[in-house]
DNA sequence: GATATAGTTTACCAAATGGTAAAGTGTTTC
DNA sequence: GAAACACTTTACCATTTGGTAAACTATATC
């Protein structure tokens, strides 16, 4: 399932660790944003908001481009997948337990 | 969907964001260990792992009970489903785009 | 072509993170 | 009850993180 390299995960998921970052990709989902639309939420220096981007790209959850003087930033959803597939890796492993247990209480009535 | 408050989920994020912290949520998923054996893949002081057990209980991850000498640590899976659904939500959030990009290129043919 | 706009670079800062070594505490076990 | 074991606490360290201010670059706009 998850296809990416454990480095790549950690990028992910710390990227999603942070506010501010969550924020940025939820107002992505709904279209491509220039940097300064981006900004505008917070009351944050440009600088700032162009860091929380980089760890964004850095992640592969978001991609940017720059047209004239504006850079547009727009969301990565196969990324966001990866995250999804882990977990459900996860909770796969943890599941036979669950499942156990209640064959194991079903015998015992 | 998601229950939880965003700081939460800031703890929840960052928490899985590290590879150590990963491997001992990805080992509690078959079940309840010590510190010690959950040290031991690890080239790691005591003092490191028990940090990380830290932040994963802050993050409700993991729950720990002392034993005699002894702490066992076990898997919370309600809160990874915490993390789960706030993904899923965003990809809820963009999928229309998708759907209505393909109507368009229906409509296009 | 002067001016405003959108972003970028640089330099800096405080606090958090991820680790260590070493000494201390409470349970077994012999 | 002495010794081994499983953790815990304390003190410390280097690096990363998340932010700032100020100066700079490139593109519109009047």
């Amino acid at each position: 399932m998850v296809k990416c390299f454990p480095q790549e995960l950690d990028q992910l998921f710390s990227a999603l660790g942070e506010p501010v970052r969550r924020s940025v990709v939820r107002s992505l989902a709904t279209g491509e944003k220039s940097l300064s639309a981006l900004a505008e939420p917070f009351s944050m220096t440009m600088p700032a908001v162009m860091k929380h981007v980089a760890v964004l790209e850095r992640s592969g959850l978001v991609r940017s481009e720059k047209r004239g003087r504006t850079r547009y930033c727009s969301l990565e959803p196969a990324r966001l997948k990866e995250a999804q597939d882990w977990i459900a890796e996860t909770v796969a492993f943890w599941t036979p337990k669950l499942e156990s247990l209640a064959r194991h209480l079903e015998a015992s009535e």
